[in-house]
DNA sequence: TTCACTTTGTAACATTGGTTACATTTCAAA
DNA sequence: TTTGAAATGTAACCAATGTTACAAAGTGAA
């Protein structure tokens, strides 16, 4: 019923084989389901007390908003695991309904048997705990990120980190959208500032390349 | 060398008992290191390949800025790990300087050997699991909240959080100051807003507690 | 009650950044 | 080289929020 060889895809099971993701698989409970199009599978604030893996075919996550309407989320397909982040800690329900929207098999594996396997294979373990070890540490510099407030902090922070310790000059590879949109600003309101910060004789630009001529004060920014 | 009953306070192992603590580290190879006040414990950008824990005294995370000078994150004392969000994951490089601030004892777990004791007992398992990904969830609000741009949108976040389905009336139990330092606001502008909202017919407002009184009108300001 | 202290409401003004529009520059394909 | 599309620089204007200041209301203790 299982399909080791699309599992072992995953991430969760990356670097299995094919015959040893068999293999652990006769060592645990689980439950292949199958649905149909536009079947529920998981309803939003239900208990996350098992992972689930889109074996065949594609979801969609979608969240109510506090009236009852639905928006939806994401878009998932086989080999991806469902909700990694809600198996374990505080909060462990699914804070999305989620629902076929193709003929879909998924494979079921309850919480403590989830567990056995994360303590069968150390490789299991290993990507799990960098899955969502990388996605905390993720969140966790976005957060910082957004923690400053003014445009100029923003930029000030993003090329103090990308010269280091060392570079005076910075290339940057997107463009000027790009950047305005990766800082959560428009685009006029990002040149605007680069203009500014010109004038006030903290940064050189040339293209692409941007050269920062008093680390010291681009430090002064950051405090305040 | 080590303490169990220390240890066994500590957020990773809390559950286990000091019998229990003692025997597991019969099986594992691990170190405790002896620092004098002010010594250095680990440098800002070395690898975490290990688990610290700390098992007496108290110690500053301190990160240095882009011009070298230092600023205080922290200060950790026993029985609390250190830096777990970086033992696994993409990034895992110590991101702070830490030194002692009284004398200390550290037990030093080297990483594979972490994972084996995650794979012998599933309390320390879950523990750590938990921690992460409570960790992550923590995070992955915070981002949410700040993800709405506007003071109105935020008020209307937290007010239909509090209120859920069915409440029509939230009580605030925070001062209007400490409500505005969450949202990450000043004061007279979180007054200002809900002032506005009163104007606009979206809440009543009779001391701390708030009426909404529209919650469809509340979530299209979510939307924009 | 009265007095000091905290909380809340509000207003004037300054700053920041979004919006829109347009000119200029760059760059690659014809 | 020419040409058109994309990227960039810039300006005027507006909305949102911070800043500062002060008055009004609530609150608890003497």
């Amino acid at each position: 019923m299982i399909q080791p060889e699309i599992l072992c895809q995953s991430p969760i099971f990356r670097g299995i084989s094919p015959e040893e993701m068999a293999k652990l698989f006769t060592q645990i409970h689980f439950q292949v389901k199958t649905y149909q199009k536009n079947d529920l599978i998981v309803m939003g604030g239900e208990v996350c007390d098992r992972l689930l893996i889109i074996q065949l075919g594609s979801v969609k996550a979608e969240m109510n908003d506090y009236s009852g309407k639905t928006i939806k989320i994401e878009d998932l397909s086989a080999p991806q695991p469902l909700a990694t982040a809600f198996l374990f800690g505080m909060q462990n329900r699914f804070p999305v309904t989620v629902s076929a929207t193709t003929d879909v098999e998924m494979v079921s594996i309850p919480k403590p048997e989830f567990v056995k396997l994360l303590q069968m294979n150390t490789l299991i373990l290993n990507n799990y705990l960098n899955t969502i070890s990388t996605r905390a540490q993720f969140l966790s510099q976005k957060l910082k990120f957004l923690s400053f407030k003014t445009i100029k902090q923003k930029i000030a922070h993003y090329l103090l980190e990308k010269a280091g310790d060392r570079l005076q000059t910075v290339e940057i590879q997107q463009s000027q959208g790009q950047l305005a949109e990766m800082f959560g600003v428009t685009r006029p309101s990002l040149a605007r500032t680069l203009g500014e910060m010109c004038q006030e004789g903290l940064i050189e630009t040339d293209r692409r390349c941007i050269k920062i001529l008093d680390k010291n004060q681009m430090n002064q920014l950051l405090k305040s």
